[in-house]
DNA sequence: CTGAAAGCGCTTACAG
DNA sequence: CTGAAAGCGCTTACAG
C-alpha cells in the first residue's frame, strides 16, 4: 500500500465506531440497521460509541452498498403552520441521521393528494410518511395500500391495519385538560371541535364530554362549535361561543391555532383572558408560548414523533423486505398538560 | 471469486461503457467530468457509448468516491416560527433533489451557536447554510471563516466577503410598502423595528424613513419603537405606539409576527383594523394569510431562497475544491408587495 | 493523453 | 450472536 488514506474530513466512519466499541464494523452495521440479532450489551456499547463519536452513517455508502432504502416520501397538507414547522424539524433531523433522502410533496386537498402521491411513487420512494390530516383520509389509505409501500401515519386517531402509526391518547389528554378547567371552578364551557375529517377531533371532544359529564355538568352548560383546525375557523367558532348568553367561562379549542384565534377575538370583544374567560388549546406548538397571554395546552412531542416516524418507517421497509408479515408497529406516545397563563379561576 | 455479482438493477456502469468504447473506466470518468485532457476522438467514442448504453453515473458512487459533496450543515436560531417553517420546506426539498444530506442544528443564542457549529463541523459537513439571524452575527462569521467551509448566508443584510449570500433588497421593499401606505392617505406612522442584531432591521427602517421623508412627512409624525422580530416584542412596541397621542393611523412592523401582535393588541384596545389603524408586515409567512384581517406584507420567496442556498452551496464547494478563488456568489432575489385586508384608507 | 491500483464507507452472503 | 471477505460504482493519486 503505497497510497495513503484520503482525508478524514468526513468525521467518524463505521470503522472508527467499531474500534471504539471493540467490535467489528459488521456489528455496528447491524446496530444501525436495527437487526434484532445483536446482544443487548453489545448493542449498548455500539450505541454509546456512536453517540460519543457523533457518528452519522454515510448515505452515499449505504445506498451504494445496496441495502438502505434511500427514499422516503413525505406527503403533507396541514392547516396548522406551527404544527408543520415542528414536524419538519423532526423529519429533517431524522433524515440527516438515517441518511434517508426525504422527498417532500405538498397537497391542498384530497384530489391533489392523489396526484402528489403518484408523483412520489414514481420518484421511486421506498416508503411513505403521512402527517395529519392525510393519515386519516380513507382515500389516501386505499391508494397507499394499493401501492404496497410501507407507510407510517403520524398522529392518526387510532391504529390502522397495514399501516404503522405513532400517536397519543387524544381522549385521555382532553379529559385531563378538562379536569384542569373543572378544578379551577369552571362550570360553563365552550368547545371548538377540530376538522371532522380527523378522528382525533372526535376523540378530543369525547374526552372533554366525558370529563364534563363525570363532573355532573349539565349538557345545557356546554356549547360546542365546529372548527377546522385553522385560525380562521377558530375565529368564527369563538364568535358564536362568546356571543352566546350566558357566556362560557372557559373555552377548550381542539388545537392551538384555534385557541389563539379565540383569544384574539376575546380581546377584540374587550374580554380579559383569563379573568373573564379561560382559553386552552391542544398540541403545544411554538405559537402557544409565543402569544400573550401564553397558552395552557396539551403538549404533544411533534418533532419527536416525526423522528420516530422515520425510524419506524425504515424498520417497516426492512420488515417487508424480509417478508416478515407481522402487523406494522403501533406506537403510543405520552402527552403532558402544560399550564400557562391563559387559564385561571372561573369568574365569580 | 465464489461470490457472484449482485443484481444489476442499476443499468450500465462505467465499466460497461469503458468496455464498449474500448478504453479504461478512468477515461470514461474523465469524459463525464469534462476533463479537458482527453483526445477529441477518444471523447467522441466514449460519448457514443454512453449514449448507446443509456449510461447515467450513480450519484451515490460519485459522492462516495469523493467528488460530490454530501453533507450540508444547517444551523438555525430563528425567532419566527413561520419563517423557519417556509425555510425548512425549501431546505428539505432541495436536499431531496440534490441528494445532499442536510444536518440540522438548532441553537438558542450566540454562545450555543459556537457549540452547535462545532458539532456540525465535527460531523464532517462540507459546507454550511445560515438562515437569519445567524448569518449576520460577526462571531458566527468569524468561526465560519476559521473553519474554511464554504458557506451560504440567506437573507443577510448585505454581501459578505468570503461568504455567498442570497437576499432581497430590504430597503427598496420597505420603501415601496411605505409608499403604499402614503397613497392610502396615511400621515401619522408607527414603525416597529426588527432585532438590532440584523442589518435587515436597519435597512427596513431606512427604506421606511426615506419614503416618509420623500413625502414631506415631518419626523414628529413618525414614532419608532424597538422590536425583536418576536410576537411578544411586537406586542410591547404596539402598546407604546397605540397609546401615544395622537395615535398613528398606520403601523409598519418589520416582520409578520410583530405585525400580527400589533393587530391583536389593536383589537384588544377596541380598534378596528384597518378602519382605525392600518397594520402591515414583512416576509409574507403563512401566518400573514391565516390571521384575520389578513395581512398586507412584503413577500419574500423564503422557500425558494432556501432551495437556492443549497444549489449555491454545492457550487461553492466545488469551486473551492478546484481552488478557484473568485468571490463567492451574491444573489439578489425579487420581492413583491402583497396587499390584503389589513391596510386601508387613513381615517378622516 | 491514458491506464492500473487503491480506496471511499458501507452491505450482502457466507461461515462459524 | 459475531466476523472476515468481497464488492457496490466511482474517483483520486500516481505512473507512464
Amino acid at each position: 500500500m503505497t497510497q495513503k488514506r484520503r482525508r478524514a474530513i468526513q468525521g467518524a466512519t463505521i470503522r472508527d465506531v467499531a474500534a471504539s466499541a471493540g467490535v467489528s464494523p459488521m456489528t455496528v452495521s447491524r446496530v444501525i440497521n436495527k437487526d434484532p440479532g445483536v446482544r443487548a450489551t453489545t448493542r449498548a456499547q455500539v450505541e454509546a460509541a456512536i453517540k460519543e463519536l457523533r457518528y452519522a452513517p454515510s448515505a452515499a455508502a449505504r445506498s451504494l452498498a445496496g441495502s438502505t432504502p434511500c427514499r422516503v416520501g413525505l406527503l403533507y397538507d396541514n392547516p396548522s403552520t406551527s404544527y408543520l414547522n415542528e414536524f419538519l424539524v423532526g423529519a429533517l433531523d431524522a433524515s440527516s441521521h438515517t441518511g434517508a433522502q426525504v422527498m417532500v410533496e405538498k397537497c391542498i386537498d384530497t384530489e391533489s393528494a392523489d396526484v402528489a402521491l403518484a408523483k412520489l411513487l414514481q420518484a421511486g420512494v421506498d416508503g411513505l410518511i403521512l402527517p395529519p390530516p392525510l393519515c386519516e383520509f380513507a382515500q389516501v389509505h386505499k391508494q397507499v395500500r394499493l401501492s404496497g409501500k410501507p407507510t407510517v401515519a403520524v398522529a392518526a386517531g387510532r391504529p390502522l391495519t397495514g399501516i404503522a402509526t405513532i400517536r397519543i391518547d387524544n381522549e385521555a389528554a382532553a379529559h385531563d385538560m378538562t379536569r384542569h378547567l373543572l378544578q379551577l371552578g369552571h362550570r360553563r364551557f365552550g368547545f371548538i371541535k377540530g376538522h371532522p375529517n380527523q378522528i382525533s377531533s372526535e376523540q378530543r371532544l369525547n374526552g372533554f364530554l366525558a370529563a364534563v359529564k363525570d363532573a355532573g355538568i349539565r349538557r345545557t352548560a356546554v356549547r360546542i362549535e365546529q372548527g377546522y383546525f385553522t385560525y380562521r375557523s377558530g375565529l368564527k367558532a369563538a364568535e358564536k361561543l362568546l356571543s352566546g348568553k350566558p357566556r362560557p367561562t372557559a373555552i377548550f379549542a381542539a388545537n392551538d391555532d384555534m385557541a389563539s384565534a379565540a383569544m384574539s377575538l376575546a380581546h377584540r370583544l374587550g374580554l380579559d383572558v383569563p379573568a373573564d374567560v379561560s382559553i386552552v388549546g391542544f398540541d403545544d406548538t411554538p405559537m402557544a408560548s409565543a402569544i400573550w397571554p401564553s397558552l395552557t395546552t396539551v403538549h404533544q412531542p411533534i418533532a419527536d414523533m416525526a423522528r420516530m416516524a422515520m425510524d419506524l418507517l425504515l424498520e417497516e421497509i426492512r420488515r417487508k423486505r424480509h417478508h416478515d408479515s407481522n402487523q406494522p408497529g403501533q406506537l403510543l406516545q405520552p402527552y403532558r398538560i402544560i399550564i400557562r397563563e391563559s387559564s385561571g379561576p372561573a369568574p365569580v
